[in-house]
DNA sequence: ATTTATTTTGATTGGTCAATCAAATTTACC
DNA sequence: GGTAAATTTGATTGACCAATCAAAATAAAT
């Protein structure tokens, strides 16, 4: 009974984290309200606050929800390869791919993490993209392993790994009608290359 | 006496931007309001309606201001140079230093950005990055014509702009405290160098 | 079948907001 | 000094919002 109470709700959650995402797309995070998840979801205002605690709980499992897909996918591909370069470029592809075929999601992902802030009016994008963000950790660890066993030049990991974040962030705001993905993504390979390759 | 008025005028506008952005700052493009950017401006609600259309128009109004004045900084540093490569680093180096100098602008203009949307809810962040904004253009031009002299090796212009530009915007976001902006600056300035320099 | 627990609704409440406007104040001009 | 124009105030209005809650509906358990 606990067990299948639990099905609903979590069903129920999942539910209103899509609508959620949706409405994100649709208007953004400024002109959101409960009213607008709801009339997308299809149920009523009272509902959502049944399933979270308030606005900031929705859109906070909404963020959680959005981050562990995108890094999930990303994982997946990347783990594929053997070595620090394979993983590096399916990283880069992969981040990019994603990017490419979730733009729902990654507009809605932008929305919130732009937006939201903490208690104490913190922004979250001050608070992630540090150590704590697990995409900014996996390449890292990708780098460092490319440099221990010698494949790799000695660049400085963090610095690297910000230009790749900031290269494959910035391919999201430019105007997809008037952007090749694909050529970017090949470039940006052949770049970062150039930065990692041990000089012959 | 038309001249007058119009110097009270834009005195009174320059004021409300400067406590918009402030506000920006403070608490985020999401909470702001005419009331709060009134009491930080220490005028009346009813005195921004009088020297602004509406909210939007204030709000478009700091964006242009925030961005001339980081136009004007980097171009003032770059047009000293004389060489693409120097133009190049120094691009860099003043997009960089504008920002640990102008955080709360910085902020501001973050915020303008990524929540405010035309009429029609497509997102600032989508409008502009392309072909409209002026620092795209810039550093494109600054590549084209390295390029043009042969002081550059053959790589895409449209995919390096779009990473330097990346690169630069993403050191915004990393924490402060744990984050050496020089040091990124002279990583950055090495990698990039490592992509437009020619084959030996 | 009846009771109990869970889920869902939608009206309500108190609050904030953008924008308006009549009245007050200040400034410009003669 | 007096008048007209420009500037500034702050109360007001109507819209929207988050969150609450009593009541209804549904599902589960006995």
């Amino acid at each position: 009974m606990a067990d299948q109470s639990s099905f609903i709700t979590e069903a129920r959650r999942e539910q209103i984290i899509k609508a959620t995402i949706k409405v994100l797309d649709e208007i953004g995070f400024v002109s959101i309200s409960l009213a607008k998840i709801a009339k997308m979801a299809k149920v009523s205002t009272g509902l959502i606050s049944y399933h979270f605690k308030d606005k900031d709980d929705v859109l906070d499992n909404t963020l959680i929800y959005l981050l562990t897909i995108q890094f999930d996918y990303i994982k997946e591909r990347v783990s594929e390869e053997e070595t620090a370069y394979d993983q590096l470029i399916a990283f880069i592809d992969a981040s990019l791919a994603y990017q490419g075929a979730h733009t729902v999601n990654n507009i809605a992902l932008l929305e919130i993490i732009f937006n939201a802030r903490t208690e104490d009016n913190v922004p979250y994008y001050r608070v992630s993209s540090d150590e704590e963000d697990p995409l900014y950790v996996y390449l890292q660890e990708i780098l460092h392993s490319g440099q221990e066993t010698h494949e790799f030049s000695e660049f400085n990991i963090k610095s690297l790994t910000t230009m790749i974040q900031g290269a494959i962030s910035e391919s999201i705001l430019v105007n997809e009608e008037l952007f090749d993905l694909e050529a970017y993504k090949n470039d940006l390979v052949s770049m970062v290359t150039k930065i990692v390759e041990k000089k012959s």
